[in-house]
DNA sequence: TTAGATGCAAACGGTTTGCAGGGAA
DNA sequence: TTCCCTGCAAACCGTTTGCATCTAA
């Protein structure tokens, strides 16, 4: 992906956030966008604590509260999307526009693939039916290690 | 089921169980044993606090520590199962012997309805052979509420 | 007898909360 | 000017740990 289009994606995103924070009559602080920023300028998983930390290395302070302040209006939104593998602690990641996806986590060092399966579409078609209900979202995530 | 049956299931359990202790050469303590007996006389799901109290009430007082503990050896045995449904505490239910099962969990009630599609076996498969590894546990939960 | 297990309470660590001060609208 | 938001630090709470005591083997 070009410099360019990298660009442009953010200004998208840029623009949700902030139709969705005037749609809520929440407050356009540049906190809030550089937090933004900074989720999106890096690639895979991350925590609170990390990002908090990689924030004071760029040179910008923020409190730990506004982050997960802030983490709490990007979910809202749909611009993150937060896991649980199975740890006592929450992940976040962007979330992926194109396609959702899901995880295989290694249980020795807790890297995490990605990879996504459309039979899970009918899972969740299936299970819709089976209870009558509506699916919001899902978390699927296989745990194993190299094979040998 | 009649409360025979159910007996022959817990002499299994604790057959299981005694056999997984003496191969570590781990204690056969009446705490272990009493622990494995409450989680078994109860459907669906707990945390350990749940059982702490479930425990206290039934006048057995166990330690948390000890219920840490022993929670811990049989998840090892594969007695039990661990689940992190988004939250920051785990919650865990006797494993299901006779096949896998996936969670529905309603996002307004915390309530956990249990389903089993086989087409996460084929998931399963195609993740192995995606990035040649082995999956020893997986993880499926939807996330939602009711149809209207 | 003795190494491993228990119970208690303190420590730990991620997350939440209360509040004074600051800044977006 | 208003009152929502931020930063800080304390509180919170599930989980882990240290240690004296106990007990299964």
């Amino acid at each position: 992906m070009t410099k360019k289009n990298s660009e442009e994606t953010f200004e998208n995103v840029k623009k949700i956030f902030t139709e969705y924070l005037e749609r809520h009559a929440h407050r356009k602080t540049p906190e809030r966008f550089t937090i933004l920023k900074e989720i999106f300028a890096t690639d895979g998983h991350f925590d609170i604590e990390t990002l908090y930390i990689r924030m004071k290395n760029h040179k910008y302070r923020v409190s730990r509260a506004t982050l997960y302040n802030t983490i709490e209006l990007l979910l809202d939104c749909g611009l993150v999307t937060k896991h649980q593998f199975g740890t006592n602690y929450a992940q976040f990641e962007k979330a992926m526009m194109l396609k959702l996806h899901d995880h295989f986590i290694f249980e020795d060092t807790g890297e995490a693939l990605e990879f996504y399966d459309s039979r899970i579409d009918e899972i969740k078609a299936y299970v819709e039916n089976l209870f009558n209900v509506n699916v919001s979202h899902y978390s699927l995530t296989f745990y194993g290690n190299s094979h040998q």
